[in-house]
DNA sequence: CGCTTTTGACCGGCGC
DNA sequence: GCGCCGGTCAAAAGCG
């Protein structure tokens, strides 16, 4: 919904962008030799300045087009962030959604909880219970599949062996239950159902990690940079193959300072307003990831705002 | 024939 | 203690 609309705006940014640092060479290069050709001096020198204004204009005009998108980029990440931390003390607070399944439901932090050093922020440390010693490591990934192919199947490279599906509660959507071939020696479960706001987003939680390299390793390996891996500290303990785009928010705590240290306002200078408007442009739409994974994450958290 | 998937039964944790 | 619920088991069916 919105999300595309996020994607529209970013392209439609970077487009623009572009077009700014382009305009320029023009007006100095063909353009004004079709004009110069017909116009005296002085014309020419007035047309070029007319010109130079125009594009300072445009200029401007892209630039605050930028700002405003990167500042609304930066409210919303933090709504998203205060949202989820809201979430995550009202589960503490209340003792009677104690149900251990469910915290793995409701608990949309896209983020891994598990026992890796980096992951481990002050807050997570104080509700990390035994819980989390018996469970190795939990990441999360969403998968953007088609709404009409009901196979709960995400391809991350590894090999997977059904064993169970139940539909539960809160997702009339049937959660399917995988075991890793390898098992018993490789311990890692996940289970795949689709979220309960987009239909078209697989949401695949894979407990543990593997002990083994994956049997599509070389292609799993070679092409894990079109993705966004969990960082959790350690070695991704998935690695898809597949357009599986995996994300931490709850991770963008620097991230977020960074941005917000980019849109807010010490900004003085133009120059320097502008240099962190391109950086920030080109930080954002460099990576070819970065629209689609918005995208999931934000309808995600949206429809999730919305149903709380 | 061996492996995977399906699906109903079962189990254990939790709230009331 | 009972019922609800998520997770797992295991027999049967399906498939290559």
């Amino acid at each position: 919904m919105n999300s595309s609309s996020w994607v529209d705006s970013l392209d439609l940014n970077a487009s623009a962008r572009s077009l700014r640092l382009e305009t320029p060479k023009e007006t100095n290069g063909s353009n004004l030799v079709v004009f110069g050709r017909k116009l005296s001096v002085k014309e020419e020198t007035g047309a070029l300045v007319e010109e130079l204004n125009r594009v300072h204009e445009e200029n401007a005009k892209l630039t605050q087009m930028l700002t405003a998108m990167c500042e609304s980029y930066t409210a919303l990440q933090s709504q998203l962030r205060d949202l989820m931390n809201k979430t995550n003390v009202e589960k503490e607070l209340s003792p009677t959604r104690k149900r251990k399944s469910e915290s793995g439901n409701n608990d949309d932090n896209v983020v891994v909880v598990g026992n890796s050093e980096s992951s481990s922020t002050d807050e997570e440390s104080i509700r990390k219970p035994r819980e989390e010693i018996i469970k190795a490591k939990i990441s999360r990934a969403y998968v953007r599949t088609d709404a009409s192919d009901t196979s709960l199947v995400v391809k991350d490279g590894y090999q997977w062996r059904k064993y169970g599906q139940k539909v539960t509660r809160d997702n009339p959507s049937p959660r399917a239950y995988f075991k890793c071939s390898f098992a018993p020696s490789c311990p890692v479960k996940k289970k795949v159902q689709r979220s309960v706001d987009d239909q078209c987003v697989v949401v695949a939680t894979y407990e543990g990690e593997h002990n083994h390299l994956p049997p599509s390793q070389m292609e799993a390996t070679s092409g894990s940079s079109r993705l966004s891996s969990v960082p959790a500290g350690s070695a991704a303990p998935v690695k898809s193959s597949g357009p599986t785009i995996t994300l931490d928010l709850t991770k963008s705590k620097s991230g977020d300072e960074e941005a917000r240290n980019q849109s807010k306002p010490k900004i003085d200078s133009p120059e320097i307003k502008q240099y962190l408007v391109e950086h920030m442009a080109s930080s954002l739409t460099k990576d070819p990831n970065f629209t689609a994974a918005l995208a999931a994450a934000i309808s995600g958290r949206m429809f999730s705002t919305k149903s709380n």
